[in-house]
RNA sequence: GGGUAGAUUCCGGAGCGGUCAAACGGGGCAGACUGUAAAUCUGCUGGCUAUGCCUUCGAAGGUUCGAAUCCUUCUCUGCCCA
């Protein structure tokens, strides 16, 4: 085992925030496995790379030897974090958060270690509470401290509306670190005063205060917000190499800067090519969650296409005319069946008029059109995608 | 409980009883340029069996030749007062 010192080293290591460093090398110090806290809330199933960066960080504790609590908020999913949302979160259905629970768990353990990690729902101590539990579980907090969050204050200045149960979100999160005890809890920066209620709750409860360990939000593919599935500016863990290696080639130069530090805790070297550099970084981003060979073989296709534009040497997926001749209806169905983004009538009128779509590098302009198809032919429906006729 | 303001297309936000599928901005999509980068420019941005047709402006009714715009009831929300 490593030393206390060398420990806090790894661990802190591209972390946005520790409350507080002294704290967590006490607890270091002490020579038993922490517990290293990280709740994840069953929103939503696709976990994604900004999801990985705390993920890594947790995997690092385990590493370490020290135990990773991986509580899935199955009851507080039924209230929705407030955090960083202007608006209210719906509520999700009680299979809804057990069928993304399964799918969040099984993707985690693409990063975590399945042997070596705890998996809790926290709904095992929240349905058992009595409403005169809750109550004394709010007498606990004031509502100055709830109303201190940034969201809530904002909420209330633009006139947006706050829930009660919102206000109760971070309560019941910190509850959570009691229950399990934790050393430590992991989060993303957004995730601070949550975290830091945790702490409260467990000193009333005359526990050792946990630290707080937060991580930075990655952000997404527009390099603005924050990822999210719901943005659409995700790339996910699970996705196939291809479709990531090529995500990550749309991004901007000062994001993949931003990547590369996060997701993979090293700079971008400024003397090669910045597109060299994005390359490299997307070969080291596919690999870790496919293999090696693979990511070079995405990286190889995706110059085949993009860089030489070589066509007849790019894997492109099929498609079968079948019975519809005119291109309105083709390519309305290659949306659909191949690249699974349906789009209207309307929609794929317009991409064929304001030229997006070509046939062996060909623009069609006339959605009615009915070329003469032959298989073989490249059919290239907007910039990034084409099929091939089969 | 009282008073008051409001609910518009993805978001914000205009909207005179007809010329409103609804200004403008943001976002998104596509094209040009490029390094599938950024910046910039251009076009598009409800649906369809498409030079026309259909469904939208919180919900349901009503007035009218005609309603997002007027009336009634309902639902929801903000703000102020208690």
């Amino acid at each position: 085992m490593k030393s206390p010192a060398e420990q806090l080293k790894i661990l802190s290591r591209g972390t946005a925030k520790i409350i507080s460093e002294n704290e967590l090398l006490k607890k270091l110090e002490r020579g038993t496995p922490l517990r290293a806290k990280l709740g994840v809330d069953p929103t939503s199933p696709d976990l994604h790379l900004g999801h990985s960066v705390v993920l890594e960080k947790l995997r690092q504790f385990q590493e370490l030897g020290h135990q990773a609590v991986l509580i899935i908020g199955d009851f507080t999913a039924q209230i929705g974090d407030p955090t960083g949302r202007s608006k209210t979160r719906p509520p999700l259905s009680r299979e809804a958060i057990l069928s993304n629970a399964e799918t969040y768990t099984e993707q985690a353990f693409r990063i975590l270690d399945k042997e070596k990690t705890e998996v809790v729902f926290n709904g095992v101590w929240f349905n058992k509470m009595t409403f005169s539990d809750v109550i004394q579980l709010n007498a606990r907090v004031t509502l100055q401290q709830m109303l201190q969050r940034e969201d809530f204050k904002n909420r209330i200045a633009n006139d947006q509306e706050v829930r009660l149960h919102e206000i109760q979100y971070p309560i019941v999160q910190g509850w959570d670190s009691v229950e399990v005890r934790a050393d430590v809890e992991l989060g993303g920066t957004d995730q601070l005063f949550n975290i830091l209620v945790g702490r409260d709750m467990q000193k009333n409860e005359g526990m050792e205060p946990q630290v707080v360990m937060c991580l930075p939000i990655l952000e997404g593919l527009d390099g603005v917000q924050k990822m999210s599935k719901s943005l659409n500016n995700y790339v996910g863990i699970s996705e196939a190499p291809g479709e990531m290696f090529g995500k990550l080639m749309s991004i901007s130069d000062e994001l993949m800067a931003r990547y590369s530090v996060l997701l993979m805790g090293n700079e971008i070297d400024g003397s090669i090519h910045p597109m060299e550099a994005k390359k490299s970084l997307a070969v080291a981003i596919v690999s870790r969650y496919h293999s090696a060979d693979e990511a070079l073989a995405s990286r190889e296709n995706w110059e085949a296409m993009f860089s030489r534009k070589d066509l007849d040497a790019v894997d492109l997926p099929g498609f079968d005319i079948g019975e519809r001749r005119d291109l309105l209806g083709v390519v309305g169905e290659v949306y659909e069946k191949v690249f699974e983004s349906p789009r209207s009538g309307s929609d794929v009128r317009r991409l064929i008029q304001q030229g997006s779509v070509q046939l062996d590098g060909e623009k069609l302009v006339d959605p009615k059109a009915t070329p003469e198809w032959k298989s073989g032919q490249v059919l290239k429906v907007d910039k990034k995608r084409s099929v091939r006729i089969g």
